[in-house]
DNA sequence: CATCACGCTGTTTTT
DNA sequence: CAGCGTGATG
């Protein structure tokens, strides 16, 4: 054990919001601030002082950053702090409810629905209403469960919420509303709890039952609370039961780092906390420790023009550095070229690639980058936007597993009898019904009198969840006989089977760290794995970072590129809370700016440019893009403007033809006169040639800076040359 | 009744 | 790209 000098390791703001353990505690703290350093010496101190490691509560939005902070603690101080509880509001709910569950008429073994199983349940309910579709589409799955979601985070009506936010669809609340009602009814009889369910469960459960919160409250004699911007009400409710015995609690945020009012979240819970716990002690962390004066003259550039702000300005002791820039990259295709132009430079001047990261809003803004990060053999990794748990083969082979768990999960049920042979939606809700008038356990499916001789497939499934359901039968094992059971499936349903075998295989090494069947299905759920990567452990090596801004919380590189997509965004009737959606745009990206350190350059395809996923269809269907006015009117000084100039360098086109070995055609699109071996431009693509005609209006096209693509006639501008 | 080929469409972020 | 609906096919 290392005796620790606060004093020495932590400036006055930090030290006393480490030494004050006793009582309420509100911790502004700015970006940089050194808020996680703070929160680890807070738990070295605690232990340090003998307050036992279990008895001290960290929530943090992420089981990961909670693991992390601990991991540090234990690295400076007292190896004990890794015994410190830790986790997201979500988990401490889940471990609580796993065990008292009962009291709200649940039953300890229900199954946690993530965001996939709800949209599917969403969808199966849709079906069964029968809604009449109206004069305007009805919302997609992923929509109806951002309503439902976000009603039941904001306590409000469905139609309330819907008025103020999805007044493109009102004509639909009262379908909108009655599906919200089926599904909470759907949940209550299979024992299903969604995310939301956890944290409203958790509040009841404390609101209602005494002696549990007593429990919780000896349990727990010091809690810390991160991110505390990001939690809304239900949280804050939560807050106040767990330290309502004993006071000692501390939560830290800051408000110009809220992101997430999509799940609710209210940053100003941090100033109704003293409200909540009147003797709060309020301590400020101004001081920046990590970006150079000029990112922070923009960051609070970008803050000033805020509606609404509590904190200070951030300085900094870091004396100058380069301007921020801010560039008009003109296209999107330029602008992932101008990406790793850029990164290029920055290895040759001798920066590493794991000091850079481009951040941007939307997972599939950095599609094209991607591509030409590829090209140029820059090695990455990726954070945010689709999810390895979220991928179907994955779903597929865990749904097995599932099923056998909770025998009420239709969900899992319906889906893996769907993968077998000759059952479709039809046959499978049948056997759904069946079995839930018979009371059968899943792996009697094969008895289902409706067999034909077709049906010979549930045999084999049957034989599998018996399997799976005996005794012995451990989640190692599981996962090895479902991948056996599935893997034929899986050959003929996808064509690159070898990648997702792949996938399928790192399951193993995760499952092999469990007992429990049940708490294996549990941790993929609550604590879902982003990518293939992140299940074993796999060296990233020397990689540039790319991630959502979302998923760059609490990370800080030297050099940080944002590349924005924004206007255009927020069409449709966002009837009153578009101003704050605009808000929380610039709060995010006022996160992405202040993560950087040394560099900062902002790009945007300034131009009107085709959409980014141009690859199969060339769609051409204009929308302006560019930073959004509240960049673009910084006060002068802040940032330099650039652009790019264009970087294509002339190549003889037969030479491209050559290299790709391809010949020249000689039919004929109609009517347009193109022709296989045509010389063309694209607006966003550059120059190309025609290397394939498909059909009327599809071509192929090989461009000389961007590959090959596939591309419409009907959408694309292409121009003969 | 299941499956396949085809065409159309598109806010986003995560526990 | 991927999800979805539609209409044709087995």
């Amino acid at each position: 054990m290392n005796q620790i000098r606060y004093d020495k390791v932590l400036n006055p703001a930090q030290l006393t919001a480490v030494m004050t353990t006793e009582g309420p505690l509100l911790v502004i703290a700015g970006a940089g601030s050194g808020k996680t350093r703070t929160l680890v010496y807070r738990v070295a101190r605690l232990v340090e002082t003998g307050v036992p490691p279990e008895g001290v509560l960290l929530l943090t939005f992420t089981r990961k950053a909670a693991g992390e902070m601990l991991e540090r603690a234990a690295g400076l101080a007292d190896e004990r702090c890794r015994n410190v509880s830790g986790g997201t509001f979500h988990s401490l709910a889940h471990r609580v409810l796993r065990q008292h569950a009962g009291f709200l008429g649940f039953s300890t073994n229900y199954t946690v629905l993530d965001r996939s199983d709800m949209e599917e349940l969403i969808q199966s309910l849709v079906q069964e209403m029968q809604v009449d579709k109206g004069s305007i589409r009805f919302p997609k799955k992923s929509t109806l469960a951002n309503i439902i979601s976000k009603a039941a985070n904001l306590e409000k009506g469905v139609e309330d919420l819907m008025t103020d936010e999805y007044a493109q669809f009102l004509e639909y609340a009262p379908q909108v509303n009655k599906l919200s009602r089926l599904y909470g009814e759907y949940k209550k009889e299979s024992q299903f709890m969604d995310y939301d369910d956890l944290i409203l469960f958790f509040r009841k459960l404390m609101a209602e039952n005494q002696g549990i919160r007593e429990q919780l409250g000896r349990q727990y004699r010091y809690i810390m609370v991160d991110e505390y911007q990001d939690t809304n009400a239900i949280q804050a409710d939560i807050v106040k039961w767990l330290a309502h015995d004993h006071h000692n609690i501390m939560v830290v945020g800051d408000d110009s780092q809220s992101i997430y009012s999509f799940r609710g979240a209210n940053y100003r819970n941090m100033f109704e906390f003293p409200k909540l716990f009147p003797e709060t002690r309020v301590v400020k962390l101004e001081q920046n420790y990590r970006s150079t004066q000029p990112i922070l003259n923009l960051s609070n550039a970008i803050m000033n023009q805020a509606e609404e702000k509590y904190t200070k300005c951030l300085f900094t002791e870091r004396g100058d550095g380069n301007l921020p820039r801010v560039v008009d990259a003109r296209t999107e295709p330029e602008q992932a070229m101008y990406v790793s132009q850029a990164i290029r430079e920055q290895l040759d001047r001798g920066l590493s690639l794991k000091d850079m990261a481009v951040l941007f809003r939307a997972a599939y803004h950095s599609f094209e980058l991607e591509v030409e990060l590829a090209r140029r053999g820059i090695p990455f990794v990726k954070y945010g936007g689709f999810k390895f748990m979220e991928s179907a083969h994955i779903k597929d082979l865990l749904a097995h597993l599932r099923s056998v768990v909770n025998r009420e999960d239709t969900i899992s049920l319906g889906r893996i009898l769907r993968l077998v042979k000759n059952i479709g939606q039809n046959k499978s809700q049948a056997i759904i019904q069946w079995m839930r008038e018979e009371k059968c356990h899943p792996w009697q499916v094969a008895e289902w009198p409706g067999a034909g001789k077709g049906d010979d497939g549930l045999k084999g499934l049957a034989q599998l969840l018996r399997q799976l359901g005996g005794k012995g039968t451990g989640p190692k094992r599981a996962i090895e006989l479902a991948i056996e059971y599935y893997e034929p499936i899986l050959k003929e349903r996808f064509d690159d089977f070898p990648r997702r075998q792949r996938d399928l295989e790192q399951l193993l090494p995760m499952a092999s760290r469990y007992q429990k069947l049940r708490s294996f299905l549990d941790d993929l759920t609550l604590e879902p794995p982003n990518s293939a990567a992140d299940m074993g452990p796999v060296d990233r090596g020397d990689c540039l970072t790319l991630s959502t801004v979302h998923s760059a919380k609490g990370l800080e590189w030297a050099v940080v590129f944002i590349i924005w997509v924004m206007d255009g965004y927020f069409p449709s009737a966002k009837a009153n809370s578009g101003m704050e959606a605009i808000e929380e745009e610039r709060r995010l990206m006022y996160v992405a700016a202040t993560r950087a350190k040394d560099e900062l350059i902002l790009c945007y395809p300034g131009q009107e440019s085709p959409r980014p996923w141009v690859s199969n269809d060339g769609g051409a269907i204009p929308y302006t893009r560019g930073l959004s006015s509240f960049i673009q009117s910084l006060p002068s000084g802040v940032v330099e403007y650039g652009s790019m100039g264009t970087p294509f360098k002339t190549r003889d086109v037969s030479w491209v033809l050559k290299k790709a070995g391809l010949r020249r055609e000689e039919h004929e699109t109609k009517g347009r006169g193109l022709r296989a071996g045509d010389r063309v431009r694209h607006p966003a693509f550059g120059q190309g040639v025609i290397s394939k005609l498909q059909g009327e209006d599809k071509v192929e096209v090989l461009f000389r800076d961007f590959g090959r693509r596939l591309l419409h006639l009907g959408y694309t501008r292409l121009e003969k040359v």
